[in-house]
DNA sequence: TTAAATTTAGAACAAATGTACTAATTATTT
DNA sequence: AAATAATTAGTACATTTGTTCTAAATTTAA
């Protein structure tokens, strides 16, 4: 592995274990046995290191919403593992959940494509919705705007679960991800038809 | 008003405008137009400042929830006002939520205190679920374990609306307070029984 | 094998930060 | 009015941080 691959992988070790405000590249370094200079010689700009970590998640979760979309008759399973796909990867790179704020604030860039992103994500949720009503997944007997708040729902609660694990029960782990995936299997439970509440209890 | 409460009005002011990592206690004290030692007279460690604010806003929410507890009929239109209430005191607060994490990094008391808090606030909440069960006002066919879950998405929720708010739409002051009540009261609107629901469609 | 390019170490710098210290000023008490 | 206490300004210090610079070492190309 090469030097460059190095210090993103120490970084994010880094980072994860102890914020993104307490880890300065000199840590970084000190960890890998190698000089400041040298990093700042792969990365001219600490920011960067952050930045091509975010842009490495942002990819990854594209993939995940790319597989969810491509399917023709979506389900409550599919829904239930590509939300634990999802926590996985959040897990993995929890550090920028952890600080979106503050890496927002100092990477503009982040918080840019973060927003537009979003604009994205919110049609796509929708119309994963309108199949899952047509299927009789989803009550047909809910507003427009209930449904919308439950995208932006979806949003915060998938943005801020660590943060609140952070502050709460500090799971690790598994034992994080698979709490939340209850969690967020309960938020979608109220949404569903009879017939599929009935399905979701067998699957609990 | 004395130089202490001065200290507190400033630092809150400029915390939420500029966050709390890149604001100083030299900031605090030059936009006060007093000279730093005189501000550490006051507050020996810049963390006293924000722990001190943190408390504040501890001691206002649980005025609000006291005042919700009290109550022998809890209604919508109770619940509605009082996230309104709640909103608007985050509001003011609202870098202690949009650094939560951090804060509570820095300050392990705020996080000692918040995670306790958490424990109260669900068994509170969720004892007032049992008041709308019994008044007909919430579906009584929802398992326990999608009510507690719905607690946690109501605390998820309200501790980072903000930033949520701060990483997309970037609503300020009443813009942001009206938006993400209307997405509270949505989050509540799948748990009602049919009639709360007529009711509710009606005072939206 | 020699020349050129890449990578690395280590020192150095400037800016910022939290906070301690000293002395002056102001307010309060006796 | 004198003595004491509280408040304030201003300076100073040690530490940390991001980054730059220089020179050495290593790798690659000719």
């Amino acid at each position: 592995m090469d030097t460059k691959e190095r210090i993103l992988k120490t970084a994010l070790e880094l980072y994860n274990s102890q914020g993104v405000n307490t880890i300065t590249s000199r840590h970084i370094a000190a960890k890998m046995g190698i000089s400041p200079g040298n990093l700042h010689y792969h990365f001219k700009h600490t920011d960067e290191i952050i930045k091509t970590l975010y842009d490495r998640l942002s990819a990854d979760f594209d993939r995940i919403v790319a597989s969810v979309e491509a399917l023709e008759e979506v389900d409550l399973h599919m829904i239930r593992s590509s939300v634990t796909t999802s926590l996985e990867l959040g897990y993995k790179y929890r550090f920028i959940f952890l600080h979106f704020v503050e890496i927002g604030l100092r990477i503009p860039a982040v918080k840019k494509d973060y927003a537009a992103l979003t604009q994205r994500r919110e049609k796509e949720f929708l119309s994963v919705f309108e199949k899952l009503k047509a299927n009789g997944v989803f009550r047909a007997d809910l507003p427009e705007e209930v449904l919308k708040a439950f995208v932006t729902q979806i949003f915060i609660v998938g943005d801020f679960w660590l943060s609140n694990n952070e502050l709460t029960l500090k799971l690790k782990g598994s034992k994080a991800i698979a709490h939340y995936s209850d969690i967020f299997s309960s938020m979608f439970y109220p949404y569903l038809t009879p017939a599929a509440m009935q399905l979701a209890k067998g699957n609990q």
